[in-house]
DNA sequence: GGCTTATGCGCAG
DNA sequence: TGCGCCTAAGCCA
């Protein structure tokens, strides 16, 4: 489930459910349990999302920094809680709701300024206010290395995961291999506006959708259905089937240890 | 019930 | 480049 769009929706729905009150916190699996006993009863300040990153601070200093990784889930129900199943790393639980975590990466207590620090890390997020296509810009028209790298890479622009990766590329009739230098300046400018949207859908739906009628002259007529990680999409996980649009088979390869989905006629360099 | 795979990423080497 | 994290779902038998 998680590219950016999975943890700013969690973030706004956090900031909702818990946010300005205090909050029960707990680690039934222990793994989380210092840090749990000790924002146990305090007031969450704010969640916040960055990237693929999850931010909860309480009070003002102490931040709990969440990853969900590959296979990390937040769940959340209404009260009352059902007793802990399996490995519950963090339980949230508010006036009318709880939240539970399992299997993330990262679940951490810091400072502030720790938690500040993971941030200047990360490249400009399309989901947030003040994204920065310049300054994404900046970084891919001076690289060598392929648009299915830097896109991937959360230090050049952070969210983006293998799914928008795919689909952002063949929405653009780009080969996955393109150099960011070889790259135009129109191009780029298209495809920024069209992945915060792409994102910003996605936020609101819960998953990822991309292939949108509506917005896609191309696709007028075409029969909706889900594919099988949930949402509607052109390339991603559908090597060998026909592309959507050409017929020819989605084709796929290992690209730095991730899977990379193409059409090779819509997609041709 | 077992095996494979996964929308991620840091680290060892 | 490959491993490990530690979970759930899909597929097969």
């Amino acid at each position: 489930m998680p590219e950016g769009h999975t943890l700013h929706r969690l973030a706004k729905r956090h900031q909702k459910l818990f946010a300005r009150r205090p909050v029960r916190v707990s680690s039934p699996q222990g793994r989380f349990a210092d840090a749990a006993a000790v924002l146990d009863g305090r007031v969450l300040t704010r969640a916040e999302a960055h990237g693929k990153h999850l931010f909860h601070t309480f009070g003002r200093d102490e931040v709990v920094h969440v990853h969900l990784g590959l296979y990390g889930t937040f769940d959340e129900a209404e009260l009352p809680v059902e007793p802990p199943r399996g490995q519950l790393r963090l339980r949230l639980e508010g006036d009318t709701h709880y939240a539970d975590l399992r299997g993330p990466t990262a679940c951490e207590l810091l400072t502030r300024a720790e938690a500040l620090a993971i941030r200047d890390r990360l490249g400009p997020d399309p989901l947030r206010r003040d994204f920065d296509p310049e300054r994404v810009w900046t970084r891919i028209s001076k690289s060598t290395s392929p648009l299915a790298t830097l896109l991937m890479d959360q230090k050049v622009i952070s969210g983006v995961g293998n799914v928008y990766r795919a689909e952002l590329l063949f929405r653009h009739n780009l080969d996955p291999q393109t150099t960011g230098k070889a790259l135009d300046r129109g191009t780029w400018d298209a495809m920024a506006a069209d992945l915060v949207l792409l994102m910003k859908d996605g936020v609101r739906k819960g998953r990822i959708d991309t292939v949108r009628p509506e917005d896609d002259p191309r696709r007028k007529g075409f029969a909706a259905r889900k594919d099988r990680h949930g949402g509607e999409v052109y390339v991603y996980r559908r090597a060998g089937m026909p592309c959507h649009l050409c017929g020819t088979e989605v084709r796929t390869a290992t690209h730095q240890a991730r899977n990379l989905f193409w059409c090779p006629t819509c997609q041709a360099s």
